[in-house]
DNA sequence: GGAAAAGATTGACGTAGGTTAAGACTTATT
DNA sequence: AATAAGTCTTAACCTACGTCAATCTTTTCC
């Protein structure tokens, strides 16, 4: 991916948000720093300070908490469009308490803490584009809060399959299992389950 | 509560989030309208649009959502500093997810859409301060919905009344219970089980 | 003050999902 | 090709929590 490919991106989205002319959006990609990374990569590290956040163009990552059994807790996957980074620790400068793992090569758009001040203090309008996005993110989390502590597995499962097809040829089966609240073990056995549902 | 106490509060709660003079702090003040709201008062409504947006300066509210079956499940509990709304219906004015709902008499600060648009276009350091709070309610929704997918319910319950010290008095057992994402029956049987943990 | 409503507790029983352990199947690594 | 590492499935057993129903306590409100 070429620097002006992904700034075509970049702009497509931004423009989805906020409107802001040509020039505008050219100096906001300049902000930004082009990086592919591989498969197993980290973006941030739970524990460590996470110095930037990125903006994915392609590819897949994983967000997750490793809880003190040493068991992952997959809290969201990135994919195109979406954004990695842990907010609290990016912002606060603290401690990370999520890790930032590719799952296939990957390209991204990212942006160290230092040039993302200096950004929200040269472009104010890009305060009201993160206002917005972080509000999405935080309606999806709060209905799928909702949707774990009221429904079963299985429905989020459905749920799931529904809303990102083709995620199961994407990401391994205990990350999916993971993302649901369960452990592989279960969603092998519910899947049997279903399976059972629907021939008879 | 005078319209000046009303000021004072949350010119304060503004202040500890970006710096203002005196003068714009007044002018903001004066976008939202002070209210009293007395117990089961509803401040929006899921399935109607929410018009509107409030801080809570003094009491109590639960923010929750009724699923298909009739059941509450309870999103958080709104104290005094803390914001009441729905944001996709308040932002894209569609059908509420939520309903708020006053569990004492309460004394808050609230806005309109259209008067919200105003403020934020004549004050673009709104922006600003609605991101910096907005982000703090994802990074605690985050790490909430953490603890709930990988702990059971006892931990949840300590982590609560310790957070929140007094809350018990507060708010009746069973919508703790929906807080926790369990059944009344099941805390009451968990504090029982507690109990003889403690004793023997 | 007394009826009615709301809330809390208890017990018996059912079930989704955790735990442990083993085996099969796939994908990397040499 | 051979070994190792990672992944998926299955099965037996266990436990936290849901379900249903009865009883008791507290609050609300004419």
């Amino acid at each position: 991916m070429t620097k002006i490919e992904a700034h075509v991106l970049f702009s497509k989205y931004l423009s989805n948000h906020i409107s802001l002319d040509e020039k505008h959006l050219q100096a906001i990609c300049e902000f930004y720093e082009l990086k592919q990374y591989s498969k197993k990569d980290i973006f941030f590290k739970q524990g460590s300070i996470a110095c930037k956040e990125g903006f994915v163009l392609s590819g897949l990552w994983k967000i997750f908490h490793r809880d003190i059994k040493g068991a992952e807790h997959v809290l969201y996957f990135a994919f195109s469009n979406w954004w990695i980074g842990d907010m609290a620790s990016f912002s606060n400068q603290t401690e990370a308490f999520f890790s930032a793992e590719a799952l296939e090569k990957t390209w991204v758009l990212e942006i160290d803490k230092h040039k993302k001040d200096k950004l929200l203090q040269d472009f104010p309008a890009m305060e009201r584009l993160f206002r917005i996005i972080i509000e999405k993110h935080l309606v999806v989390l709060q209905k799928r809060f909702l949707l774990t502590i009221s429904t079963q597995a299985s429905e989020r499962y459905l749920e799931l399959i529904q809303r990102a097809p083709g995620i199961e040829q994407l990401v391994p089966q205990h990350q999916i299992a993971s993302y649901l609240g369960i452990l592989p073990e279960s969603l092998s056995r519910m899947k049997k389950n279903m399976m059972k549902g629907i021939k008879n």
